[in-house]
Formats: C-alpha cells, structure tokens, sequence
RNA sequence: GGCGGGGUAGCCAAGUGGUAAGGCUGCGGUCUGCAAAACCGCUAUUCGCGGGUUCGAUUCCCGCCCCCGCCUCCA
C-alpha cells in the first residue's frame, strides 16, 4: 500500500517518496518552540503529530533524519527577559528545559538536532542568505535600517497559502511599519536594532540588529539538511506567513524547490476554540498532571484523532483515554499471563497482517489504526475466554504488540507498574514488566485479604480494600487469586 | 471580503456509489460471596439542510446553514 499524505501546497494526498527514490533517507524539518513560556497542550499536538509521523517513517523502513528549531530570539523572548531582569539566555534556558522534560513525558521522540536561533553559526547562515536575496533584488534595506523580503518580485509567493496578494487584509493585530515598507506584507528579514533590546544584538553589513521570525528556519533548515527537503511540518497557524515566508527566502536563495511535502495540523481547541496563549484557554503539561493524568494518558488524549481534524481537548476526553489505555493493559497482562514462559519465543503469525501499518499509510489515519487494535483486542480476549488461545499464539500476539507500540508507545510507564499478589502474598511479575515495589503496607494489607478471603470473612476483605483503594490500588478476585495493581492513573 | 478545515449515536470518531468500524458512557446477561476485569447482547432505518445525477448517495454535483482557523505574534 503506497504511503500518502495530505500536502498543503497542492491541497491533495499524494504518493510520498523520498527525494532519492533508491535510499531510505528522509529529511524533515519541523518548527519547534518559542522558548518565552512553557509550551501548552496544544503546542504539544502537533509535536504529537510528528511524532507519529517520523515513528511510522521509521516502522516502514525509512531512516528519518529531523530537525527541530528552538526559536530562542524574538519579541516575545526579549520583552520576557527584560521584565525578568535576566540575560537572554538565562531567560530561554528554563524554557528549554521544559520544553525537554515535557516532550520526554509524552514519549516524544528526539529529533536529530535542535539549532538554536541564536547559534552564530546559524546567525552567519542568515546573514548570508539576506545578503544573497538583496544582491538578487528580492530584498532590500528601508529607510528603518531593518532589512525586508520585496514580495513582488517572488512570484510564488502566496501559493502555499493560497493568498491573492492584492487581498491581503491587516487585522491589526500586528503593528506594522507601513512607512518604511514597500508593501504592506513585505516581511522583515532582518530587524535593526532598537533600544528596547538591550544588549540584544549582532553585527550584520546593515548595521546592528537581530533576525527576523522567518528567516531562523529557511538559514537552519538548509544549513543542516540541505537546498531540499522532503517532508515540513507544522500547525496549520503557520502556513501563512512563516511557511510562506520560509519558501520565499530558501527557493529565492536557492532557485530549487525546498520542500517536497508540507503537512500541517489542525488546532488543538477548548470548548471550540483555538488553544492559546493569548487567549489564556490553555493548560500545560504540568497542569495536567496535576490532575492525576498521566503523560501516556496525554499521549493518547493528544494522538487518537486524525492530525488533519480540529481536536476539542476536554476532561471526559482525558478520561476516555485512560479507560482505552486500561482496555490496552489488561488485555496485556491476560496475553503475558496466557503466554507464560513463551513469551519470548513468539514469531508473528500470517494471520497476524498489516492492516495496522496499512491505516497509517493512509494520512496517518490513527483512528482507522486504533480501530483495528481494539478488535485484535475483542478477538484475542474472546479466545483467551474459550481457553482457544495457546501460549504460542499469546506470545505472537504480545509481539505484534510490540511492533505497533513501537510507533504507539502506549506501553504503562514506569509509575504505573503492574504486578501479581498471588494468594500467597507473593510478588510476582508479570511478562516483561518490571515491577514496581509495592509499598510494604498494600502488601501487608493484601496478604491480610488473601487471608481473610481463605476464612470467607467476607466483611474484612471488602473493608481491605476500600482500604487499598485508598492507597491508589485496586485488589480483584481471580481464578488464580487476589490480584493487585495501580489504579489507573494512580 | 479572500483562503482553508470541520458538521456521522449521549460523547469521541472511521468510512464507502450498494446500504454505517472502533473507543468512552449507559442498560441487560454470563462469571463473582459482592465487586472488578473479560465476554455476550442492546443503544444512528441514518450521516448539518434543500435540490440534482443514479437502479441506488452519508459518499458525486449545485445551492444554503452552522462551528473553527488563517489573512504578517501563534503548533
């Protein structure tokens, strides 16, 4: 089944190869954060999004090299750093930071490289390429001393976005400098330097200054990855202008095609609007956490819908995750428990296909790929509840499992362990998990339920484990005794 | 005004020119001391609205309505 994605610039799904149809190789580049405040959920979708992406690439057999910038100058950062009465650097850094551990917390897989904007390698980069643009007629230094792209003499430009130029409307969100520009949506390239950036400032053949939004990725994409790129990704908020703008600069540097394949995602909403900052609807990863979810528990909540469709994020949405995700453990531990000491000789069976990897294939359709795990799952629970699933058959299932996890990664983390209190109070674990320590007290309190269950005193053992509950654990009785795990999230 | 995305059960959501996957929730059943989990069954004669094409449309065409986004800070 070909590999089709929606691209942007043509508005279709087309058939996606790599730049050099014999090598595997993939280069994507995908717009990072702004590193002035800790980044919200829905920044995280579309981080979200690429994620799956590169790990589906990968699962396909493409090596995929990528690339995210970290936007660490601008007027946001700047304006931040001066309110804080700290250096730049010093103000981007925690952010950084975060913007890490976040990522890390939903599993987010690590791009190659993440460039600064500030590198003076990437600063020289720039430089360059303004001044190529200028020498070619397609920039030019207004009387402010900035340095601004001259639209007009890009042909293209407005066709990733499918703006007429002639239509293009302010909305006065923006101050714009209207005096010193020759068209109202000539973009700055390179911004002169103005007193309320401090010591913010390099050295460039216009004069002091710093660079303009844009122009930090075409310098950083094509320093690290090439003239041409094959996949550039992004929130549909920047298709116009910074994608745009991207275009305009590297293809008017270059005179190449400098990406094959744009893909955007669609906004992450709360109560159907735009997740913001600006708008002040947001919640961060900590903040979600804080409510007792997990960071695979956001992973799911953030991932279950296609990238291209508006996903409203709410509570009931997060609980939904968490129940699917139990759906997911238990039938885990039935097929490690039913595996036994196969476990580790399963081989994947010809029954067990590629609809998984075919569903994927088609623009990432994630709903269509989970639809069919959870009626692998109906269909091997119902063997396993007839005794008509053999060891052999568990363990080739659980390796399956592994395969799709790989670009899933749904797999219970480590704080949420699950293990076995056999009758005995012995811990036991199950399949390839680690268990975690359970704290002396709940297996006190469950070997005293295991005990009190053996007397039939049946009172007790409810009372146990209201009690276990309370600790975050849940006790169930089955065929093969009391059985202790973390309650979800827990 | 221009350019996009979306509208499918209580909620989330897939999908196809041939009669609606899956998840969550709810209800009934099996199992259980009771639960839990799992399994079985039930829950849209219908896919925003109105036309058209067709033997047949949720799917194609035309018109309209609603929601969201972009139009130079944005993932």
């Amino acid at each position: 089944m070909p590999l089709r994605f929606f691209n942007t610039y043509s508005r279709k799904r087309e058939e996606f190869a790599p730049r050099d149809p014999g090598s595997p190789k993939i280069d994507i580049y995908t717009c990072g954060p702004t590193v002035y405040s800790r980044a919200h959920i829905g920044n995280f979708r579309a981080y979200i999004f690429e994620d799956l992406l590169q790990r589906h690439l990968e699962a396909r057999g493409f090596k995929v090299h990528r690339v995210m910038n970290i936007t660490d100058v601008d007027d946001k950062t700047i304006r931040g750093a001066h309110e804080a009465g700290v250096p730049l650097t010093k103000f981007t850094q925690q952010f950084k930071d975060a913007f890490f551990k976040d990522a890390d917390m939903l599993r987010i897989k690590r791009a190659d490289e993440y460039p600064a904007a500030t590198d003076q390698r990437y600063i020289d980069k720039m430089i360059s390429m303004i001044s190529a643009l200028i020498s070619k007629g397609l920039a030019y230094q207004a009387d402010d001393k900035s340095v601004y792209f001259r639209i007009n003499k890009f042909p293209n430009y407005g066709k990733l976005a499918h703006f007429n130029l002639d239509e293009l409307q302010s909305t006065g969100r923006v101050k714009h400098d209207e005096y010193d520009k020759e068209h109202i949506g000539d973009f700055a390239l390179w911004k002169a330097w103005d007193k309320e950036d401090g010591d913010v400032k390099w050295d460039s053949p216009w004069g002091p200054g710093r660079p303009g939004w844009h122009i930090e990725c075409s310098a950083m994409a094509t320093a690290l990855l090439g003239d041409q790129i094959d996949i550039h990704c992004g929130g549909v908020d920047n298709i116009f202008p910074h994608h745009e703008a991207e275009i305009a600069q590297s293809e008017g540097v270059t005179g190449k095609q400098f990406v094959r394949m744009w893909l955007h995602c669609a906004h992450l909403l709360v109560d159907g609007q735009k997740m913001s900052k600006s708008l002040g609807n947001f919640y961060t990863i900590p903040d979600v956490l804080a409510k007792g979810y997990t960071g695979r528990e956001i992973r799911y909540a953030l991932m279950r819908v296609n990238y291209r469709d508006p996903l409203n994020f709410t509570w009931n949405g997060m609980q939904e995750a968490r129940q699917s995700l139990e759906r997911i453990d238990e039938w885990l531990d039935r097929l490690r428990e039913c595996a036994g000491d196969k476990i580790d000789s399963g081989r994947i069976d010809s029954h067990f296909g590629h609809e998984f990897e075919d569903a994927l294939d088609n623009d990432l359709n994630i709903s269509a790929a989970l639809g069919f795990l959870f009626e692998s799952i109906s269909e091997s629970n119902r063997a396993m509840d007839e005794n008509k699933l053999d060891a052999k058959t568990a363990a080739a299932w659980l390796t399956w499992w592994e395969r799709i996890n790989c670009v899933l990664r749904f797999e219970p983390g480590d704080a949420r362990v699950r293990a076995l209190v056999a009758q005995t109070g012995e811990l036991r674990l199950t399949g390839t998990l680690v268990a975690e320590k359970i704290p002396t007290e709940v297996a006190r309190l469950a070997k005293e339920r295991a005990q009190a269950r053996l007397a039939k005193d049946f009172r007790k053992s409810d009372e146990l484990r209201d009690k276990l509950n309370a600790l975050g654990w849940e006790a169930r009785d089955t065929k093969d005794g009391q059985k202790i795990t973390r309650r979800a999230g827990a």
